[in-house]
Formats: C-alpha cells, structure tokens, sequence
DNA sequence: GACATTTTGTTAACGTGTTAATTAAATCTG
DNA sequence: CAGATTTAATTAACACGTTAACAAAATGTC
C-alpha cells in the first residue's frame, strides 16, 4: 500500500513555493526595468560569457529552445542583443549582448545584489550554500549525480 | 563594488534546475493519463482535504486564481471534479472531487510513490528533509521567517 | 554527387504564470 | 436603505514551458 507525501511535505511544491518567495523581489525590480525574469537571466548569461551561440545559451540560461527563440527576438527588437549568423555552418548563429544591454544589467547590478545578500543573511551563508549543493543533486545535467 | 553571484551558484536558477530534475519522471506519468501537472495537483489536494472553496485550493496548490478557473473549468469538463455555489455567499463556491477524480489519483498512486522514493534514496533521507526544511525558510507564506 | 540522416533552429498549439481590468455579490457607511 | 467599498471570481493580454511538427543546412553513406 503506497502513500504519497502530504502536500505540504512535497518536493515538488516546495520548489514552487521557494522559487516564488525568491522570485518576488527580483520581479519587483525587473518590472521597472520593463524586462522579465527570462530576458534578464538571458542578459546575464550573456554578460557572464560573452558572445555566444544558441545551443550554449539556451543551455546556461536553462531555457528550452522555443522560449529562446521567443526571448531573443523580442531582445533583439528592444536592440539589448545581436544576432548573427555564423559563416562556416549557416544554421548556427551567435548571440552577443549590446551596448545598452549591458547598461540595463549595470543599472539593476546593486539592487539585485542587495536581494541575494538579503536571502544569504535570513538563511545564514552556510546553509545558503547547503541548499545549492542540495538543489545541485537534483539537478538533471549535473555531473555528480 | 557589488557582484552578483555567478549564474551557476544562482539561486533562481538552481531552483529551476532542480524543479526541472524532479518533475521530468512525474510529466513522464501524467503524460499517460492526459492531466498536467498542475491538475494532478489540484486533484491531490482535494483529495487529501476534501471539498473546499476556491480561495483555499488555490493556496494549497500553490496556483493563482486566474490559472485555478481555467484548470477547474478544464477539470469540470473532464467530468473529474465538481463545483457548486455556496448557498450563504453566491459568489464562493465549493470544489469536489469526482469518483473518475479520485480513480485517476489511484491509478497513478504506486507510480507517483515510487518516484518519489527513488528521490529520498538519491539523496539519501536526512538530505532529503533537510532539503525540505530549507525550502520551507523561503516561503513566503511559511509562518517561522 | 544523389539521398538519407543528423543537427540547428523555427513555428504551432496548448496550458500555465502574471498583472490588470472587470463583474457580481457581500459589506460598510452615512 | 442608497451609495461607496471590499471581496470572490472571471476575463483579457502577454510571456513562458512543453511537446510536436516543420524547415534548412550540414554530414554520412552508397
């Protein structure tokens, strides 16, 4: 006779519910910005790397396909990325962040730092760092596992 | 000087990593029984407390209202749960489970308990609660933050 | 080199997440 | 009890998540 954990004790739910009381301050910020959670992590990815193509992205900012190509187009119209082909395999393309969207990342840098060293102080910084390891466990394209 | 974290030590990110980890084996079942996620949750809920209004389903399924009406719609077409107005206060309404409802809940029991358990022995079971418990601290609406 | 296969991306369709606007019922205030 | 306010729920609009179908370029095979 299987049972199945009270919802209130469900993984599942659990990272829902850490992931909104993470996201809501974050959404407060970016909604002034005029950009969403998914642009923004886009933004900083790209930041973080620099120029890079598709398949590279879509994996670093752990978005699907379609959703990147939604993400870039409407990016590439608010002119924060660039895209072009590359000439040796033309299916391929590279993406590199502009000028002014690397400004949007510089004018929210400070406040977003404030809201992850927020989250490490209510947690303690060691058990903010457990819980990454944790969470890395469960993570599918994780090496160790 | 501030920095932000790098996006593989985020938190946002590793928490949808982690989702995207969990909830892979669970799509896989429900895909076969033709509910979503978020509607296998609904059902779990109702079945775990009973009839219960829509205020109260929604914040046990950690759904928003907008999204809640369209799944109950869909669940009341699928002829898996019922709805009916609350006599004393028209605009409420009570939300119950049907017999199909709750068929399909058990049909999908064993499976459900099983992947779970596999999770609990790949992190072992103290990793496992302890994951739990820290979760629970970045809930928003957990009363001990 | 023709043709099947693989790889890289796009498009389509559907359901959900989120915010804002709207409706209807209940409640408050005078 | 009329009118304003609050509450419960729905609808609308837009972006994203997911799966499947599709298109185009590259690669493999004969």
């Amino acid at each position: 006779m299987s049972n199945l954990p009270s919802t209130s004790r469900s993984l599942p739910i659990a990272l829902i519910r850490a992931r909104e009381g993470v996201m809501a301050p974050i959404r407060d910020m970016l909604s002034e910005t005029g950009i969403t959670e998914q642009q923004w992590r886009v933004l900083r990815v790209l930041r973080e790397h620099g120029p890079q193509d598709s398949s590279t992205l879509a994996r670093r900012a752990c978005l699907l396909f379609p959703s990147l190509t939604r993400i870039t187009q409407t990016l590439r119209k608010k002119g924060l990325i660039s895209q072009t082909r590359v000439a040796e395999d033309k299916r391929r393309q590279m993406i590199e962040i502009t000028a002014a969207g690397d400004q949007i990342i510089q004018d929210n840098l400070e406040r977003a730092s404030a809201i992850v060293l927020e989250f490490q102080e209510t947690l303690g910084i060691e058990k903010y760092e457990q819980l990454l390891d944790l969470l890395a466990l469960l993570d599918p394209e994780n090496p160790d596992t």
